[in-house]
DNA sequence: TCCAAAATATACCGATTGGTATATAATATG
DNA sequence: CATATTATATACCAATCGGTATATTTTGGA
């Protein structure tokens, strides 16, 4: 430090102080170049969204978060406009979570058949955690946002399209490749994909048994075989 | 009035004015045996199940009561403990309008196969008006009961058996009366529809679009045509 | 008709809600 | 290092929450 104050009027050295100072602790952390509100944020989201996803959107106050984060009401309102950025938020992440699940089994590149059974056994196996973490997001954000939450009410639908669209591209696929039947409507097989996994965990939960989930993600894999493979 | 009192002291007269000023009133509003109390029971029921069901069983206010019922809070503590016992009133009445709908078809004692496809096409025909009132009683009360309103799990777990005992019972009796394999699990087949039906209201309600509910619903037919009937 | 009991209304309670103005601390740049 | 800016903390706000003690009105049985 007496070194550093000591050559502070010759740019040369300030240059490595400020390098060493302030460069090597971001690279250190892993080249992270978020700034301190863009980290105080994604904390926040992170810290928060399972705690929506158990509570409830509008049941979970700003105490909860200011207890789940360690910060304080100034820290959340400088960082978000309102609660209800916080929300949405939250249920963003909560969704993309399920999202990316899915993706990665997509980008595994395998066969569409084998990539819809693996999404399928996916839902089969996640549930233990999914029922820990409150439930599943799209099910719980779509109850509360009907009536009650209206800004929540476009995320919504953008994320059932979206996971809408994950299942229905794979069933394309499987067509273009000769596996499932051409004269299918992929979108109306992947929305009834979705219906019976909602139908599936909201009975699971409700009787805290993972056997209904199975009945329906079985009923999902019954219709391919019987129904969409050639 | 001066007639009345002039003759108050003999009781067959006296007898005359009790019939008159109490019985008549009662018999005119439709012989109606309830106690005030229970009216107003009943009254408070009514009047906040639809609003407990569209903004939510915890977001919904004391206040909200009180405006709904155009009582005040003295009535509503009069009749009930606190409000977690409000919820759960409100809650059945609203899951046993469901319940009454099944049964009235089901006791029209056609043969089962005809009585299950008329309980789908309740469903059908019902959605414009569960959706108005803010969806599927089940859905929602399921959705908040599991980690929050601990109070209406048990509840809700008894509606659902009970729904399922509706389907399951149908099923049986076209099993006896060699309309369906007999080799069918009813109950399983039962829970199907229901998280078929559950996962179409949801997705129909987020997407405004009774199209979704009409893909649930004739995959259930489905089901039966090719799979349950004989 | 009268009067005790039941039902309802009024007025209040402390706690908590989401939100904000301002003070303090941390950070980025010359 | 000094300073301007950004980020966080503190202390407060009015409104509303569920709930209750008490006063008033309505009701039912003699």
């Amino acid at each position: 430090m007496g070194l550093v104050v000591c050559l502070s009027n010759n740019y040369f050295f300030y240059k490595i102080y400020h390098l060493v100072y302030f460069y090597l602790p971001l690279f250190l952390q892993g080249a992270n170049d978020m700034s301190k509100a863009e980290k105080t944020r994604q904390l926040i989201i992170e810290k928060t969204a399972s705690i929506f996803n158990t509570k409830g959107y509008s049941a979970t106050s700003l105490s909860d978060i200011t207890e789940a984060t360690g910060l304080t009401k100034g820290s959340i309102y400088g960082n978000f406009k309102d609660k209800d950025e916080v929300v949405v938020a939250a249920f963003k992440h909560n969704a993309g979570l399920r999202s990316a699940g899915l993706k990665a089994i997509v980008q595994q590149g395998n066969n569409p058949l084998v990539t819809i059974k693996a999404m399928i056994e996916y839902y089969r196996h996640s549930l233990p955690s999914v029922l820990l973490q409150g439930g599943c997001p799209m099910l719980n954000a779509a109850t509360e946002a009907d009536d009650h939450l209206l800004f929540l009410q476009e995320p919504v639908k953008q994320q059932f399209l979206g996971w809408q669209h994950q299942f229905s591209q794979v069933i394309k696929a499987g067509q273009v490749q000769g596996l499932l039947k051409a004269e299918l409507d992929a979108e109306s097989y992947a929305l009834q994909f979705i219906m019976l996994i909602e139908g599936g965990i909201l009975i699971s939960r409700t009787f805290e048994d993972r056997k209904h989930m199975n009945l329906a993600l079985d009923r999902i894999l019954l219709i391919l075989s019987t129904e969409m493979q050639l």
